[in-house]
This record gives C-alpha cells, sequence and structure tokens, in this order.
DNA sequence: CTGTTAGCGCCTTCAA
DNA sequence: TTGAAGGCGCTAACAG
C-alpha cells in the first residue's frame, strides 16, 4: 500500500515512471509526484541531543589534566610532544569540536564579526561579504550576516543580536531611512569596533570604506553630457546617507562645470526599497519634457528604469541614455548594456575587514579612526551611446 | 597642513571643490581625493574591551540574588511582580544586552541554525535564506550563513565551524562535487537536526526540501517541443546531485514520451562554477549541427547561453529557444526574456525551517524524515517562442 | 612540562 | 517568592 506524501492518500495514487531506479507516484488527490527513498521507509534517527566530547573527556582518556589537553590543542610551546601528539590522536578519535560557546566565554572573544546590510539579494553586498569572508576566514574569525532590510528598526534589532552575539566586531553598511547611529554607540561603549562602508553617515566617528562617489558621479554624468545629452535626469537616493549625497553632489556638479543648467524637477528621490525604484521611474518618464539621460544611484534603479521605458516604447540610449553605478553583473545582461561606475566590491569587504583588524589589535588608548576611499572605474556599454555621435 | 588620508603626503595636496560643506582635497602624489571630517581630526576611541552588563550587575543594584534577575528577566511565574519591574528597569538603565555565549553553554543550545549554500552571488539562495529568517528570527532564532563556493573541502570546514558554533540545527544545499554526506553524520551522531533542501544526494536519509525537478523539466521540455524545436539540448549539472538526476530525467522523458529522438551528444554537463557555464554554452553553440532548443538546469546557465549566442549572432528564440530553471531576478531582464520554471524560493526557506523546528521539538525516540515537494511553475516569457509558430 | 584552582555569565536544581 | 550552590566547557594564572 503507498502512502501519499503529502496527503496520506492511499487510493488516488498511481504510478508515473521510473526515476532513478525507484517507482514514482502520482497522487490525484492532491497533485502531487513523489517516490519513496528507502529511507524514509525503513531509518528512524533519536533527535534527542547527545553529548559532546569536551577537553575533560580527552583527559580522562589520557589521564591527564584539562589544561594539559586545552594547552596541547592550542599548540603551546611549554608542552611535551609526546602528549600533544597523543592528545591530538585522542581528540581525533572521539571527533572532538572546540565548544566556540565556552571559549567565547572564557575568553571574551566570540571570534566573530558582525556585519550588517540592508539587503543580499542584489549582488553587491553578497560580494562584498565574500570579500569579507576572504579576509576574516583564515584569520579564524566566521562572518555574522544580518539583514536590515531597509529597516530602521530592523536595524536596531540586529545590533542588539550583534551586541548579544558578543562579536569582536561590526561591518555596518546602513538603511536610507536610519537618521543616526545611536543604535551603534553600545559597541563604541563596549569597546567593541565598527567599521562602517558604502552607506555610512555624514556625522559618524568611526573607520570607513568607501568609494569616491562624488567623483564617480562627477565622470558618469559628464559621460553623459558628452554623449549629447541635454536633459540629464538623476535617481537620487536618501539624504541621510553620504553615499547619495555624494553622488548627487558629483550630478550636480558636473552639470554646472559643464554649463548646464540643474533642474530640481529632474532630480528624483528613491528611498531605497525595490518597489520604489519603478514609481522613481514611471514618475520620470510621464512628465511632458522628458530627460534624454539618466544618472541613477544604483544599478538595480537604472534597470528599473530602463525596464519601464522599454515598456513605454522610449528607446535606450537614442531617447534615454542611462548611466547606473556598481557594475553589478546583471548590468552587462540587459539590452543594451547598461554604463555604470564598478566598485571593487571584493574589495571594499577585504578592506573593511583588515581597517577592523586594525582596530581590534590597536592597543594605544587613543585611536583614530581611518577613512579608505576606493576608486570606481567607468564602464561604457551601450546604454549611454546615442548613436548619432 | 593637510596630509593626505592615504599617503600623508603634504605637499602634492590640491583643493578640489566643496562637498557637504566641506573642502575636498586631492593628493597627486598616491591619485586620492578625501575629505577631512571632523570626527577624524579631533575625535579618539579608547578601543580596549569594556565590561559588559551582566545579570550580576543588576542583581548589585537592586540587592537581590541573579537567581531572581534571571527568573525576571525570562518572565518566570513566580515571581514578585514588583522585582520583575525593578530588575527590567534597571536592566534598560544599564542597557544590559544577554550574553549569548554564556546562556548557550548554560543551556547547551545557541539559538543558532546553521545554513550550509554553495553561493549566494545568485539570488537563489539568498531569497531562500530571507524565506529561512522569516521563520527563524520571531522564533529566536539567529542564522548563520555558510557558503561552501561550490568547494567539497570548503563543505567540511563549514561543517564543522557550525559543528563548534554549537547550532541547534542545520539547513544545507550541497556542492556538485560533494560525493557523500559523511561530513554531517556528526551532527545526526550529536542529535542535531539536519534538513536538505535544494540540492540533495539520493542515499540521505534526512528531512528534505526539494522541488519537482522531475516534473518541472518534463515541462520545460515539453513546452519547447510544442513550440517547434527538433534537437533541444540540455546542460545538465553534477550527477551526485539528485536535483540534476531528476532535471535530466525529466528532459530525457519528455522528449521520448513525445517520440523524439534521445542524443546523448546533445547533453552537456556543467560543474556549477561559473565559467563552466559559458563553457558549456561555447561547446553546445560551436558543433556543425546545432541544437535549436535548450533546457539549462538553471538561469544562469540559461543566461550565460543566450550572451553566447548572441555574441555568435544566432538568434533567439528563432535558432535557439531557452528554457531557463529557477525564475531568478534576472531572467526578466534579460533580452528577449527567459523562460523558465519558477521555483517558490522564500517557502522553500520557510518549509525547510519549519521542518527543522518540527525534528527539534520531536521528542519521540524515532524520528521519521520527511520530504517536501514544492511546485514549480511554468513562466513562458520570449526566449521559447520561436516566430513561425 | 603539568596539575590545581578560579573564574567567564547564565541557568537550574534544592532549600528556605 | 527568593537565595545558595553547582555546573555548562574552556582559559589562565599560579604553583609545583
Amino acid at each position: 500500500m503507498i502512502k501519499c506524501v503529502k496527503c496520506s492518500e492511499v487510493d488516488a495514487i498511481a504510478k508515473a515512471g521510473i526515476i532513478r531506479g525507484k517507482q514514482r507516484y502520482y497522487c490525484a488527490r492532491c497533485d502531487y509526484y513523489f517516490t519513496l527513498p528507502a529511507a524514509e521507509i525503513s531509518i528512524a534517527t533519536n533527535s534527542s541531543r547527545k553529548h559532546q566530547p569536551t577537553i575533560v573527556d580527552i583527559a580522562r582518556e589520557l589521564q591527564i589534566s584539562k589544561s594539559t589537553v586545552s594547552r596541547a590543542l592550542h599548540g603551546h610551546a611549554d608542552i611535551n610532544e609526546e602528549t600533544r601528539k597523543a592528545v591530538l590522536d585522542v581528540a581525533k578519535k572521539l571527533d572532538y569540536q572546540p565548544n566556540l560557546l565556552a571559549y567565547g566565554l572564557a575568553k571574551s572573544k566570540s571570534l566573530t564579526i558582525g556585519i550588517i546590510v540592508p539587503e543580499f539579494i542584489n549582488s553587491f553586498f553578497p560580494y562584498v561579504i565574500i570579500g569579507a569572508q576572504e579576509i576574516a576566514n583564515p584569520a579564524g574569525y566566521h562572518v555574522l550576516i544580518c539583514q536590515s532590510n531597509e529597516s530602521y528598526q530592523t536595524e536596531i534589532d540586529n545590533t542588539n543580536v550583534l551586541m548579544s552575539s558578543r562579536v569582536d566586531g561590526i561591518l555596518a553598511s546602513l538603511t536610507g531611512k536610519t537618521p543616526n547611529v545611536d543604535h551603534f554607540k553600545k559597541f563604541e561603549r563596549a569597546g567593541i569596533p565598527i567599521v562602517y562602508f558604502n552607506r555610512v553617515t555624514t556625522d559618524v566617528c568611526a573607520s570607513k570604506v568607501i568609494v569616491d562617489d562624488y567623483d564617480g558621479a562627477y565622470q558618469g554624468v559628464t559621460h553623459l553630457i558628452q554623449n549629447g545629452c541635454k536633459r540629464i535626469a538623476h535617481i537620487a537616493g536618501p539624504q541621510n546617507l553620504q553615499i547619495c549625497r555624494d553622488r548627487l553632489q558629483g550630478y550636480k556638479d558636473a552639470l554646472l562645470h559643464h554649463d548646464m543648467e540643474l533642474n530640481e524637477s529632474l532630480i528624483i528621490y528613491h528611498d531605497l526599497n525595490p518597489e520604489s525604484a519603478l514609481h522613481c521611474a514611471q514618475h520620470l518618464l510621464d512628465v511632458p519634457d522628458r530627460p534624454d539621460g539618466l544618472f541613477a544611484l544604483n544599478d538595480p534603479a537604472a534597470i528599473a528604469t530602463m525596464q519601464v521605458a522599454k515598456e513605454k516604447g522610449i528607446r535606450i540610449p537614442d531617447e534615454l541614455a542611462v548611466v547606473g553605478f556598481s557594475n553589478e553583473p546583471t548590468s552587462a545582461l540587459v539590452e543594451p548594456g547598461l554604463t555604470t561606475l564598478a566598485q571593487p566590491m571584493a574589495e571594499i569587504g577585504k578592506t573593511a575587514v583588515n581597517l577592523l583588524f586594525k582596530q581590534m589589535n590597536d592597543t594605544s588608548d587613543c585611536f583614530i579612526p581611518e577613512t579608505k576611499i576606493l576608486k570606481t572605474t567607468l564602464i561604457v556599454r551601450k546604454s549611454s551611446l546615442k548613436r548619432q555621435f
């Protein structure tokens, strides 16, 4: 008798071919396909928590003290080579895994660094995180990732989680709604270093890793001007973020330095929520005197605008030239390819962790925060090259 | 005297405009732009680790015992309402944050669930993780994310990290190179539940969350057949993964059931490394008798093939119709839009955590693993609709 | 070179 | 309703 995995039906079960050498079934009652792997039929697992081997177990097995075991495990200098080997052997035999909770409690350090990002759906933050891990992991640290989901409250909650987890350092990129960094003050009070990256506020006293946003924006807008754009719009971000203010300023300065009019109605503010990008695009393309160029504060906003433009039959780049920011992989895939300012994403993560480590190892009683400014590179693709040029 | 933030140069510094009301400088020696925020000039932070408030601090302040504080903090029943309030007040005043390391050590549970994914650059796994967090966080658990980077060894390392972190449960999606799950056996031995999702091996005895890959593949290939494809290729995945075997089988069965020839030379194996996708595409499109349809095991592989086809001047869909798998956001952005099989990504994560919790709370000594099979949905876009049809 | 002892911060009996 | 005491697993002096 075959029973449906999903609804436990036994009658309306039909055979549905053989797959991986096993009979496949179809349950007509709940519209489910399934097979019955051997595992599910016969094997059962007791899920109650078992005792995990500890250094005491190793000590008992060898009739030595647990301190000796501890020293052996950490390759301490003053230890007999024989006993060291013996300890390592037993550790391996018992499949001993150190308990990081106990280690952390005893040492007052968790070997964990916390990282708060607004989202990790787009590629930017994942690449930063990968870069961070590339430095942190070999140094014995792992990374606890929190996403604030562009919510200020969630960001606050995240700081509390990381505080409770007793992370040894923090990497943070703020939401577009974060009015101040008071919720990070507790880390400072506790002596836990913070490095802000990418999305920082203007008023923070801490190490930072950013790119030269002003310069990138300036380059991007200049590029649009040089490609014949007369009315260049800007999708700007929340002005609590330095990054957004700098990009806006770069946009403005590029216009002014090229004797072009600065039209506030061509600046539209994006709150960084995914849906908001589409609203901005709609709004921008619906006005009677439409822009013929766009510098968007990031690639997702640029791409959203390109989508909306396509739906409206607006030709890119001839009717609307577009420049984004970040060079996320997707920007190379859309049609036409998106001109954008490449950010060294992994490099940002690496630099941030290095700054963090530097601060963690700083013994002076007077640490001076550093700001690392990385360069952007203009990547020219077809979205910005008008044909008549 | 202005000193370069980066190289400490003092002479070759030029003013470079005003930004955010502050003077901006340019260092000609090291090609750096910078400003000097007030913070960096004057304020200094002592980075030595400070004492964090503990329940003992609260107890001392109120002249009560730490046990009482502990009970008050957890809303224990047998506690005087007055003292409870007093404790909470002091806790708030001191900005007390419970030490999860100590909690975990005492309770033998870390309130953490570990999650191992092969990568999080593409959108699929991030969405699954977000779904997982949506269930885990409200339940008081946080998620420790590890990426194996498609490396078997890294996956093994990850299991050790999670073991050391004493996670209370595991969610895992395997690499394409993982030959067996021996490295997960230690969790079973320790009574730590595991739920595999998406990428599972055939021989595991554990709860799983998958989609009906066979059915999805069958649908996708049938769709290609119905749209006039005569020679349908398949970019398949590593055959250690059930998901890849099922998709391959769905492909084969769809061809056979429609009386089409099964040509092994049209099946090409992708090892799931990003570069490999391009090789597969190259290989596939270089053969003399080129396919006129492609079912790729995932969207990134499908999109890579579309890129290569474009470079070669092969028209999509007329010369090559393409179907992917997963419905990652990018698939809607490429040109033409990619026909694909939508997976309920967040739902996979939620379901996996729910299964995990179920297993964690299972007190019977004989737990029976469950497999949840979610449905896929064919999303038809232009990449598969040949014009003559 | 090794053992003893005393914590790290919290929870949980057991008594009162 | 509260306090005292012991333990979670590990590290770190301090003695030998």
